[in-house]
DNA sequence: TATTGTTATACTCTATAACTATA
DNA sequence: TATAGTTATAGAGTATAACAATA
């Protein structure tokens, strides 16, 4: 018996992620003008405070070099500033501006939103599990 | 409390398929010089013998203009035929040369291993449960 | 007029190597 | 020599409009 696709978790992953991708697309990308690894930027340094790209790189699992365009990117929306750090001349603290911050916690919100709506439609306890089991095939996989 | 990362579901989708997507690709691209795409024609086709091209869409739920493009690509790469159909001349029925067969066995059965590696990782129930997920979640944002 | 499939085009995302500035 | 970050480039994936051929 072959498998069908709807048997073949890469298919299903990567079917499941696209379209969740793009319904949530519009929020960051329509009013903000970002892409996705802006906001995933953007959304690290509104939830952590202030950081280096280096410490953004590993605590999002995101190469240096998408994170250097996209910081590139924020800055040129004035979302971003950067502050060379004196200790070492090599980092750069970088941290949201005021309109960066008010970007952030609007989309903040919008994304919790959104994260419920899913839930809603996966039911909590199954909710619970698909993420636990994610970050399980993540960490497996990383 | 604002979320972290790893509690937004976008996110968690996509970066377990990206993790997984990466892992299963040099299964059909070093050997057969395949893209996702393309594979997923060639899956469509061995599994479901003779389809047209629409036929291909509705069931993978892959536009026609991907389809369009992969199906010429197997073809230069002999690993599929197409014939006009006489009753609707807009039609044309693909299937899989030897070639095209040989490669779809092969990979079918890499496919199964993945998969059941997969399964490994994140133990049998999970699996199923895992499965039945995100087939459900695709079914209502499709 | 509607449908099947193709082509053109632009944008987004990923991957890697080479580079700079600093240490 | 090593590390933080940048730039260049190619490849892969996505989205949409316009088109040809057939019905």
């Amino acid at each position: 018996m072959k498998p069908e696709i709807s048997d073949f978790l890469p298919y299903l992953l990567n079917q499941a992620a696209e379209l969740v991708s793009r319904d949530f697309q519009p929020f960051y990308k329509d009013r903000y003008g970002m892409l996705r690894t802006e906001w995933r930027v953007l959304f690290h340094l509104g939830h952590h405070g202030e950081m280096t790209a280096k410490q953004i790189c590993e605590q999002a699992s995101i190469h240096k070099t998408k994170v250097s365009r996209a910081v590139t990117a924020l800055e040129k929306k004035r979302f971003l500033r950067r502050e060379t750090l004196e200790d070492d001349r090599r980092f750069e603290a970088l941290s949201l501006t005021p309109a960066g911050k008010a970007a952030f916690d609007s989309l903040a919100v919008e994304a919790a939103a959104f994260d419920a709506s899913l839930e809603d439609m996966v039911g909590q306890d199954d909710f619970e599990a698909l993420k636990r089991m994610l970050n399980h095939l993540i960490a497996k996989k990383s």
